[in-house]
DNA sequence: CTCCTCGTTGTAATCGTTTACAGTGGTATC
DNA sequence: GATACCACTGTAAACGATTACAACGAGGAG
């Protein structure tokens, strides 16, 4: 009978020892590849599989005090590039033996101190924060326990004591700054989060080089819209060009719709983007300048998983 | 001195019982609320605090066969809707004190054995499949071990022995069907994953009812080519619309543009969706049938809930 | 004054592993 | 035939919590 009434329980390594007839320690010794003789070896790996034996990570953890887990905090998955990001960390770190603990805190400051809360319990090895915001006093107790722990992306205050990643903007921006010019553009108005500080510095810095004037807009600040900017931008001495991610590109773009601008005629938009897929079959030239965040994930999965074994990471990128 | 170089050590209830000058059991009582003198409260409470004390959920876990985690495998983040639905579990199942233990397989059947197996060394309350695909034996270890497990937007074989959770397309599917017909269409083509079978059934039984001439494709086969579904289209005798998910459909349009083939006049295209942000956006009538994936996610996570907490759910939606 | 009860507390077993240490028996060496 | 060495194995102590059980003293009832 596979089917018993009995109280259900799991087989423990224990279980498999007294399957095999050794001693628990042995069999340990022999899961985990210690020495063990070939006979002892083939009677644990029999009584182990016949049982199904599956054994318990919490109780490794606890013992080992290695719990082979990464946190992996999301201010907000919406945000441009937030998928791209898990989905290049996930390939890399499942591969190497870590299991993620992920968590989306929707835009909300202090359900991502809770989360980070979570992960000490959970004792994580590592501690991955995407787009954080602003992060509180928790975040000192990664550092005072030593776990090691990054940004990526960051916008503002609040990560900057964490080794911090971003994407290498730098070229592709320059460039496009560079055509908006030659197109004959003197005002833009740029609508990205996290100021001049953010992760788009690179932007800022370009555009403050360039010597066009810039308006700044916070696309995130509770009372944007982009029927306003919109608005703001076809008046007459209004900006000629926005620059944005691309999710608030296509938000413009709407609002352009509604206002009857036209664009490119009217108004530019250039998005900041990392999905140059959908942009490409827009009849509307929203130009782009594409980053690609797969690789920076990859990036920050090899960072980390040195620091693991060693070495801590240079301050950034 | 708050920095001492004695090797590295995180306080321990032990630690905080000492401190407050009682036995582990009261400190542990205290912590989470069970009996206890309102003296020796405080005075434990004091302790936690000065220590900066935090619990181990692994030796938690491990005591109270109960880990607070649930695992989320992906069969691919790329596939409409997987954001919005990790999203949404994301914000319901985190505030009710769970933590997501996520992986995305990125399309590889294998990959999705070896996470599932990883969640149960982990020991994970219930499991949760987004876009299963072909589930190996692995599965049946949550079944007999009596650990709920939900599919989400499944297609194929593999999790039928799953309650299956899938958006109900019905409605807007019929619409959508009726309005090829009312268009004069007669011969439709139908670029859905999963076959009759999968996630996308009310469609294909929409179809069936309708009367409409139908080819089936399957956009996920290793030599699928947008291009030549296109040419096929196009040919005399082709069908004249095309109904696909939402990336799928970008792609064709794609191949329309190379190929110099207009959408809609010469071959509509009907795309399943759950992301009209976009596609509203696009000059090309791409017609949408929209899915409100959020809500479906909260439904499974209700759904999971509730099992956790006692009983099981009905086999489907 | 004795006996019970009740609220509070401590002792110790337990959850499932890993691993330091101390055997064990056998073979090779003198 | 004793000695050292070797490969292998078992015993038991951790890891950090929860909780059944027993012990305790104080107070009320008889």
């Amino acid at each position: 009978m596979s089917l018993s009434n009995a109280p259900f329980r799991r087989p423990t390594l224990a279980d498999v020892a007294r399957g095999a007839g050794v001693s628990i320690a042995t069999a340990s010794r022999v899961l985990n590849g210690g020495v063990a003789s070939p006979a002892a070896r083939a009677r644990v790996d029999a009584a182990a599989d016949s049982l199904g034996y599956i054994p318990n990570a919490h109780a490794q953890s606890l013992r080992r005090e290695r719990t082979m887990t990464i946190g992996v905090a999301f201010f907000s998955l919406k945000l441009p590039g937030a998928l791209d990001m898990l989905e290049s960390l996930s390939r890399q770190l499942d591969d190497s033996g870590y299991t993620l603990l992920i968590a989306d805190t929707a835009g909300d400051v202090a359900r991502f101190d809770r989360i980070l809360a979570r992960f000490l319990e959970r004792r994580v090895d590592a501690l991955i924060c995407v787009n954080p915001h602003n992060i509180g006093p928790v975040l000192d107790r990664f550092l005072a326990d030593g776990i090691p722990a990054a940004a990526v992306m960051s916008r503002g205050r609040g990560a900057a004591q964490l080794p911090l990643f971003g994407a290498d903007l730098r070229p592709a921006v320059e460039a496009a700054v560079a055509r908006l010019i030659e197109l004959g553009h003197s005002h833009v108005s740029a609508l990205l989060p996290g100021g001049e500080a953010g992760p788009f510095r690179a932007v800022w810095k370009a555009l403050r080089a360039s010597g066009l004037a810039v308006d700044a807009v916070n696309p995130f600040s509770r009372d944007f819209s982009g029927a306003e900017v919109m608005a703001r931008a076809s008046a007459r001495g209004g900006a000629s060009a926005i620059i944005s991610t691309y999710p608030v590109a296509l938000e413009l773009l709407r609002a352009a719709r509604a206002a009857n601008v036209a664009v490119p005629r009217d108004v530019s938009l250039l998005a900041v983007s990392d999905d140059p897929g959908v942009a490409e079959l827009l009849e509307t030239p929203l130009s782009a300048i594409e980053v690609d965040l797969g690789a920076l994930g990859q990036a920050v999965a090899d960072a980390m998983l040195t620091w693991l074994s060693g070495d801590p990471p240079a301050r950034n990128t």
